[in-house]
DNA sequence: AACAAGTTTGGCAGGCACTGCCAGATGGGC
DNA sequence: GCCCATCTGGCAGTGCCTGCCAAACTTGTT
């Protein structure tokens, strides 16, 4: 609804499109510090907004929510999971093709040590968690149609499929509790195929 | 904290447990019925402790959330899930072990169709969801260690054991989510049963 | 360079969940 | 019947979040 005429440019040049992506970043980079300073709860709106130097009201036009403001938009995560699937060869199983797209959604961060610590704010936070939690499902949803086309040649019903994807999503979520509690020692995806390997086995 | 001389008594005869006991499930239905008839989030506070003859203030001291109006306290859950898993026999497996806490859990709801009711509305409503889930990790962390001793003879690490019970508690979500889909066709344990079949190969 | 049109921003009022505080009502033990 | 412990209700206040409207700004045109 925005930029209608804007074709397939890379440099997007208006500058109302610049200014929103400073403002975001700016507005993104003090909700971490302050996360990470003083805690979740303990930061307040208000706060963010003042340091980040806009109003509250456009820091809620930004991002819809407080828990907005700590990861990658969930739309940005669906789409990435979902392509990366569609994209595994046609003769890669489905816990293949999740395997892949796992390991493309944990290339989003740009250091294991930024990673670590928004883990860790997540996983500490009751509220954050929940929302996280939130999240993941709807991205198995969005999932799931996708793989059944892959799962089905196995003689695969719906309700199988969707036990496979919570599944490798939840063996992925051990891993990365795991990781965090051995403070980032080791690799996600190693531990994710440990875990699997356990499950299967 | 209420009733230190209580001992193992039956009935608790005091009258302020009574009251207490009946309060809490006047609440208790009256929440659920404005739920169901008009939505969760449509339903506010104030309209239940009105309804329900009660405080807004006493309603959050019996209920710390909204979110706790819908199901059985976590605690409560808690303590049936590691019970029944400790119960279970020696030799028998993590799996078996987690199946039968689920049994038990799904023995709690009074009838199928309650069951089916309430998990529509936390299924359909994002904040319930969400808190839902919440719960259910918590679960997870505390069946955790229960498990481990089960599971430490077949040389299974705790980052395995994690994966493990994970695994469990995501196929039991997406049986629900099968038998929900199915509005309440069939036995939600088959479904599980079905689910880990296709996970375990 | 000024203008018209569309978009974004900020401030205000308000709703809702939730909490701390304090006075008043109520049940239990003597 | 009395005192103490506990519970209850109301009030004010915080924090997240939303709708609304006027002011500021960007863009394309003349």
């Amino acid at each position: 609804m925005t930029q209608g005429t804007q074709g397939k440019g890379a440099t997007t040049s208006t500058l109302w499109d610049r200014t929103r992506r400073l403002a975001t970043q700016e507005i993104l980079q003090t909700a971490l510090r302050l996360f990470t300073q003083q805690g979740y709860d303990e930061t307040t709106i208000a706060q963010i907004a003042r340091e980040a130097g806009v109003s509250q009201r456009t820091l809620f036009r930004y991002f819809g929510t407080k828990e907005d403001l700590i990861g990658g938009s969930e739309e940005q995560f669906v789409t990435l999971l979902t392509e990366t699937v569609r994209k595994q060869p046609a003769d890669a199983g489905a816990w293949e093709a999740l395997r892949a797209a796992f390991k493309a959604a944990l290339s989003l961060h740009t250091s294991p040590e930024q990673a670590l610590e928004r883990f860790r704010l997540v996983h500490h936070t009751d509220s954050l968690r929940a929302a996280y939690l939130g999240k993941r499902v709807r991205c198995q949803e969005q999932l799931l149609p996708v793989l059944e086309a892959r799962l089905a040649p196995s003689g695969m019903d719906r309700g199988q499929a969707r036990a496979i994807v919570a599944t490798a999503f939840a063996c992925f979520d051990a891993a990365t509790a795991t990781w965090l509690e051995g403070n980032g020692q080791g690799d996600i995806l190693d531990l994710y195929d440990q875990g699997l390997a356990a499950v299967r086995g």
